[in-house]
DNA sequence: TTGTAGGCGTTATCAA
DNA sequence: TTGATAACGCCTACAA
């Protein structure tokens, strides 16, 4: 007793007295088929209730029409927002998404997470890990080779890979611009875990903008955060120390910042009178501190859109024999002024 | 010339000198193999960079061992929360996640949503967009039935539906109960767009626990805002008008709250001491402002990884032709207190 | 312990 | 325009 309860295209064929050819004709549309017979078929379906499966499908035309994605973070605003811009454009070009995180970015699961993406032929991978310490080590022409095709996010540009990602330097030296030219002359930062390259490319817009314009640029006036609030609070409290006359601070996320103003706060000074202050992310909320917070907008939604766009190129190029150029693609942040880093 | 590039069982077999099904046996484990054939078989394995084919075994073996999760607003922090805890919560029982976001949560996407699911035969669905309106219609027994097993995240308890969720009317008794042992008297609340579930079983709450302390809840002390840190400005103004006397605010979710926070401030009205502000979700940033919010924390990693324990549960048991019952879970929230509801 | 044969559900090729 | 037939890559009885 075979207690067949997933029907076919078999049985939808006899149903319709036709072959499991034809369904397939009027299933997929690649050939015509005579109106009437469609018809007839189309009601089989609707009666039996016929779903396609999918993976007999990816199967025999060795394309599954999935995209994995893995990413890391996922709780934070960034990642979660790029996440939305991926979903998005797949979606708009009939992919799925298969997803994994990786918890702990820094250690080796990448090889157990790119196996299962392999193992389920997703058509292409967007790999929205952020780069830190060595984590991005496995990057060589050798491993990508046997891999479909790959977009990395928010990575340092390099030869082999295709990347898009935002353009942090710039994005830091749009702050720090902006701050000088209200009038501030002793710019401090706190950083993200200078791990992080992003962090890194942020600090190195600080520095050059600041070089550019004569000011210092000491170490006096940096501090290692790690992305909390808490990190910004102690950021402020130690930049103090080092310089008294500090009258800026550019924290290199919203979080950060957002213990910057407390300090201030609890420490009597007012901003942007005495502390002019700005951020990076421009969460939804950086509009209504007080004072609202300056920030740097990333477009991250367009990042994660643009990925899938490079991916799905990538992935039909290939389908066609065609290799398509590695190279990277950097979008510009916008400045977004508010109350904290008012004019002296 | 079919320029075979995959590599499959067969390859390793023949490379093994062995069968297709000795391989197999090796790679599932499933049967006994000799160890020094499963030696020379992963050897040939090895060499020749085999990847089994998920999407084959999938059709045979007619279990996918995915999940599909379907998600809106995933760039608020509750949604994405959530989603996290479910990656890994799958991710340790051995399931690949296939995302799916709802991007209108009330329109009737669901069809598509749901046909794309099961055409790739996920063992499950994790339905995790946020009841409002009537975008729950569709949840009949019968649409049911030809579905795999499927949990619902935040949802209004039926029969038939297994619901994993927070108790809202609980954290909001817990917030409004706080804020009552702190003297206060005239409690307003800022609800979200009542259309949502979550919203009306807050309002719930606040009520009914204002009705048992014999205080006013009238609707004078209601403002319906729309989940943004604008609506909370507006609800503020709002019921400082209709109730000149109020003393505490709840708003339903951080966002507003810090609406309220901000609306106060240039109001001229000090928080806590004129008014008592308490929030919803417990935000990373809740901690951070000034004053520091009072909140509700609603565990939501944990309430994702719950939804996954209990669809597996289901998943294995219906494959072992059980049928295991619907019910409802509520995970029960905690208040954490903070500066803007001190004592009076 | 291992090999053989058949089938999972679909599409593509080749005739008719 | 439609119908057989042979893959796609893997697993599982059943035999050996």
């Amino acid at each position: 007793m075979n207690h067949k309860q997933t029907v076919t295209i078999i049985d939808v064929a006899k149903r319709a007295k036709v072959s499991a050819g034809t369904v397939s004709n009027v299933l997929t549309g690649k050939r015509p088929v005579a109106e009437h017979t469609r018809k007839r078929i189309q009601a089989a379906i609707d009666e039996l209730g016929y779903q396609p499966n999918l993976l007999a499908r990816s199967l025999v035309n060795r394309t599954s029409n999935s995209l994995g994605v893995v990413a890391s973070g996922l709780e934070l605003y960034g990642p979660s927002r790029t996440l939305v811009g991926i979903e998005r454009q797949a979606n708009e070009l009939g992919y799925s998404l298969l997803l994994s995180l990786l918890h702990d970015p820094e250690t080796d699961e990448v090889d157990s997470v790119l196996d299962d993406l392999l193992a389920r032929r997703v058509d292409g991978i967007i790999w929205a890990v952020h780069e830190m310490g060595r984590n991005r080590a496995w990057i060589v022409p050798d491993r990508l080779r046997v891999l479909p095709p790959v977009v990395f996010l928010t990575m340092e540009s390099r030869p082999h890979a295709t990347i898009v990602s935002t353009d942090n330097r710039a994005g830091a030296s749009l702050a720090v611009c902006h701050l000088l030219e209200q009038g501030r002359r002793q710019i401090g930062i706190i950083t993200g875990p200078i791990e992080w390259w992003e962090a890194r490319e942020r600090l190195a817009g600080w520095r050059s903008c600041l070089a550019a314009a004569g000011c210092n640029y000491s170490d006096n006036l940096v501090f290692a955060g790690d992305w909390t609030a808490a990190s910004g609070e102690r950021g402020f409290h130690h930049l103090l120390a080092q310089q008294p006359g500090i009258d800026a601070i550019f924290a290199c996320n919203d979080q950060m910042a957002l213990g910057v103003l407390r300090a201030c706060h609890f420490a009597g000074r007012r901003v942007p009178d005495d502390l002019a202050v700005a951020g990076y992310d421009n969460m939804p909320e950086a509009a209504y501190l007080v004072p609202s917070l300056t920030s740097v907008r990333q477009h991250l939604a367009d990042v994660g859109r643009m990925a899938v766009q490079e991916l799905h190129q990538a992935v039909s190029s290939r389908s066609q024999g065609e290799v398509s150029p590695a190279y990277t693609r950097l979008i510009t942040p916008e400045l977004v002024i508010r109350e904290s880093s008012r004019r002296l």
